[in-house]
DNA sequence: ATCGCATAGTAAAGAAGTTGACTATGCCCG
DNA sequence: CGGGCATAGTCAACTTCTTTACTATGCGAT
């Protein structure tokens, strides 16, 4: 009952298949939920019994077919509901932290190997925001923007995820500076 | 199995209580990992018959007895073996972003008003967060502590924690203004 | 003396999320 | 023409999390 929302949210301004959504939940809503594409089929197929969206099966030559969801006017009464109701308070499962937050007790190489990939995925992830970012202004400047444009959610929700990406990168060098200092592994720099 | 992990990371360095930890949880590993009362206990229960904690019982005077759980040899066994582990990448569920992403299509008076709330939660989550650091950081200078301190493990994670409750906070302070400009409301200011 | 509150913890149903395997079409590569 | 890959989606078992509602002790206020 949670999914659901986020689901409406991502599909009200473009409707799309589950394989869209599986692929590009990563880029566009990725920022605030995360789901596997289990999760999006089996939740998108119960919401569309339940009349929140309707599907169309679109027939493709080179692929297999696929069913496009869009939101009802049940759907779009039952996002308006969500966005009265106290959202729930955020809550974050970042394996990577637990194992910096024991750092003392774990191996220090390994984590560090971790810190590396982490924030290699954070650079990933803020490209494409930046890109969706670039996308939504179109030639007008920021200002611009916030003063007549449309599309100010996604505006907002990716702005956030921007600044995100960003202190999770900067976080992840200050992480492996102190590291480096401290615990000085054997000589892993560019040769 | 993997609330287990941020268990063992939250006791490794000071034993407590399951209602100890509901309670702190928040304050202390909530930033990277969060979980309800129930889950804590159903959690320690488990991970203490299969050894990875041991439990003391504590008698009280005035209040109910508390069980005081301390990490075991196989608890740090299995620790150092999570340290060792591909980290899972975060996930994220936030509630208000999904309000905000669908700004358009929903009610923008309690959107503004949960933006608020969470803002307040935010500056009260980084108060703890500071009195945190201040007290690992004692009398140091933060290059004092990188240089020489112990507990640099739950330095950077609450480093972590600081700025992202500090972004929150500056988001927030965007969003509304926004909104305030975009969606001039019935002057809910303070009169 | 009883009501509400803080402490301390337990139980269990139901909702949600994860994992791994599986179907099927057509493309390109060798 | 066989294998691997991308597209598009399904199924089922399993684990985890959420929610609601309990037990129990002692304090302080009405």
């Amino acid at each position: 009952m949670a999914l659901r929302n986020a689901l409406l949210a991502a599909l009200i301004d473009r409707e799309s298949s589950g394989y869209d959504l599986a692929k590009k939940f990563n880029s566009s809503v990725a920022n605030f939920w995360t789901a596997t594409p289990q999760q999006l089929y089996r939740e998108l197929e119960k919401m569309e019994t339940e009349g929140l969206l309707s599907a169309r099966l679109v027939k493709q030559d080179k692929r297999p077919d696929k069913r496009i969801f869009s939101v009802t006017a049940a759907g779009r009464a039952a996002l308006l509901g969500f966005s009265r109701r106290t959202p729930k308070p955020t809550t974050v499962r970042d394996e990577l932290l637990v194992q910096v937050e024991a750092l003392a007790h774990g191996d220090v190489a390994s984590i560090r190997a971790s810190i590396e990939a982490h924030q290699k995925a954070s650079r990933t992830r803020l490209e494409g925001y930046e890109q969706r970012l670039a996308d939504i202004l179109g030639s007008r400047t920021e200002k611009e923007f916030l003063a007549t444009g449309s599309r100010l959610g996604p505006y907002l929700t990716l702005n956030r995820g921007i600044t995100f990406e960003r202190e999770n990168i900067a976080w992840a060098d200050l992480a492996l500076t102190v590291l480096s200092h401290r615990y000085p592994g054997p000589e892993s720099g560019t040769s």
